[in-house]
DNA sequence: CCGATATATTGATATTGGTCGATATATACT
DNA sequence: AGTATATATCGACCAATATCAATATATCGG
């Protein structure tokens, strides 16, 4: 158990922000705003899935930091990480995008 | 570049994303990444233009800081800044949040 | 013009965050 | 076992950021 978001919508325009409501939406948002980290979700969900090998040469930046990126990523819930013999193939988890797409413009979701 | 160019939506899950388009998407979720950002966005919403006068209260924070959080999220036109008298009135840039939102989440709408 | 008020800016500080090299861990192959 | 490969973690470094106290810049009322 850790950061599956089963609080409401609570979205911006709509309603007062409770200040924990805030700090939850506030950390999702944390997690997408780095160039790399959306190029990351980007490639990915270009393919289905994609391992991590094919991810450093594009993105221009070391091993470490492409696994840390994808650790923020993760943990933020935005993707899934599947081992699978040697490899780690990551896939985009889509709903959360939209979620919190929601979160931000009631219109939409 | 200063470019009056109306470039395309570039959102997450449709195209591959650009390093440019990367690096605008992330920098307008950055000024949204913080707790404090968006409890100013949700109070000024809430009523339709708001004072700063009234923020740093329920805010809790001392007034420099506050301005620096609205200087944030002016520069990044998410808000609007009018100075009427001595006090700076604030108000939503609606458009924004949802264009963003359509950046994260393909709108179909 | 003067004092009071509202907001912005500056400077300092502490914390976070992105990056990489080195290392650890795991898996596969021979 | 031993070597090679794929990925994660650790430690360090530097850049960016959130915060506040102090100060500056308006603007208003007398």
């Amino acid at each position: 158990m850790t950061t599956t978001t089963k609080t409401p919508p609570a979205s911006i325009a709509d309603a007062p922000l409770s200040a924990e409501d805030a700090a939850t939406l506030a950390a999702r948002l944390k997690a997408l705003s780095d160039p790399a980290r959306l190029l990351l979700l980007s490639m990915i969900s270009e393919r289905d899935e994609m391992c991590v090998c094919d991810m450093t040469e594009p993105l221009g930046l070391a091993q470490p930091t492409v696994s840390h990126h994808l650790k923020v990523l993760a943990e933020a819930g935005f993707v899934h990480r599947e081992q699978r013999g040697k490899w780690a193939y990551f896939r985009v988890v889509d709903d959360e995008l939209s979620k919190l797409a929601g979160s931000l413009s009631p219109s939409r979701a």
